[in-house]
DNA sequence: CTACAAGATCAATATTAGCCACATTCCTCT
DNA sequence: AGAGGAATGTGGCTAATATTGATCTTGTAG
């Protein structure tokens, strides 16, 4: 039958994809230990699969004018299918959240933010976040800078 | 003299790349108002100012079977130096931590811990994080959902 | 032993990037 | 207004690479 679940090999190549997006067929069949053509077959299979979704620019957010990232946790009212419906609605559409989480616990989503400077940050607030009605409390952690921002996930070998 | 900061076709440059990467210099150049050549240049002088970083592939996290997403917050016993580099080297070498973020306020540090499952998270938690020396205190909070996760940052014309 | 899945190899084709040269347009400064 | 410079538009050429398809080999399970 047909192979279907990812193994050994599709989890090397994503990882060498996720590094690097722009390796030749012939060099990712070097890292992966595949030669050229079964390597892109893979490869073509994993995007058919929705496993790969695309391929991205990574930009420097310091160099492209927006260094400042700030944590905010939200708090709803309440959690009825149109107040949850509606803040998606509101996060999909501003491009200054970056990073949207459904969360456990206290507090109901965590967002990243990503702007320019604290003064861009302030009217995003007071114009977009605290005019979402339905809001109770929101709650705003500021980043000093970035350790780490990975583009590879974790791909242990089992 | 010659160009050096970013302009308004740069930031649809920017925006354009970090959606599809894989868009050939003419459909590019489409896109911004540009014909092929001065486009491919101008992405190619955004890769030499380290403004594009690199190219990566896009994995969905759960269909690569990694679907639970953990922000633990970290405070450390003494902000010195050794320590800070300590951790800092840490979380350079673990893959379980895809983000990581020095912040204000009481907390040190936000990560955020990608795993296949709770027992995973528990591993990782017993045999690394808590085995850290400096480490204060930890606090794990779990992701229900990804309700956004862009790869394009918020590049506002101004 | 047979059947089947996956890989290796090879060939043919087409797309695209990367260069380069040259003319043109746009903007700025004097 | 005029000069100079920066950037773009166009076209042509080459090399690298993806893509496709065919054929053969290998390992494995029934």
């Amino acid at each position: 039958m047909p192979r279907s679940e990812i193994d050994g090999i599709d989890r090397k190549l994503l990882v060498a994809l996720q590094q690097d997006a722009r390796l030749t067929t012939e060099q990712l069949g070097r890292r992966v230990g595949l030669s050229a053509s079964p390597c892109a077959r893979r490869v073509r299979l994993l995007e058919a699969a929705g496993v790969i979704k695309g391929y991205v620019a990574v930009v420097d957010q310091s160099k492209a004018g927006l260094p400042i990232s700030v944590f905010v946790s939200i708090k709803l009212e309440r959690q009825r299918e149109e107040e949850l419906d509606r803040f998606a609605e509101a996060v999909a559409r501003w491009p200054e959240i970056v990073d949207c989480y459904l969360m456990t616990g206290q507090r109901d989503y965590l967002l990243r933010i990503v702007v320019k400077d604290l003064p861009a940050y302030e009217t995003f607030l007071k114009q977009k976040l605290t005019r979402l009605e339905g809001v109770a409390s929101i709650e705003s952690s500021f980043a000093l800078g970035q350790v780490k921002h990975s583009t590879v996930l974790p791909m242990i070998e089992t």
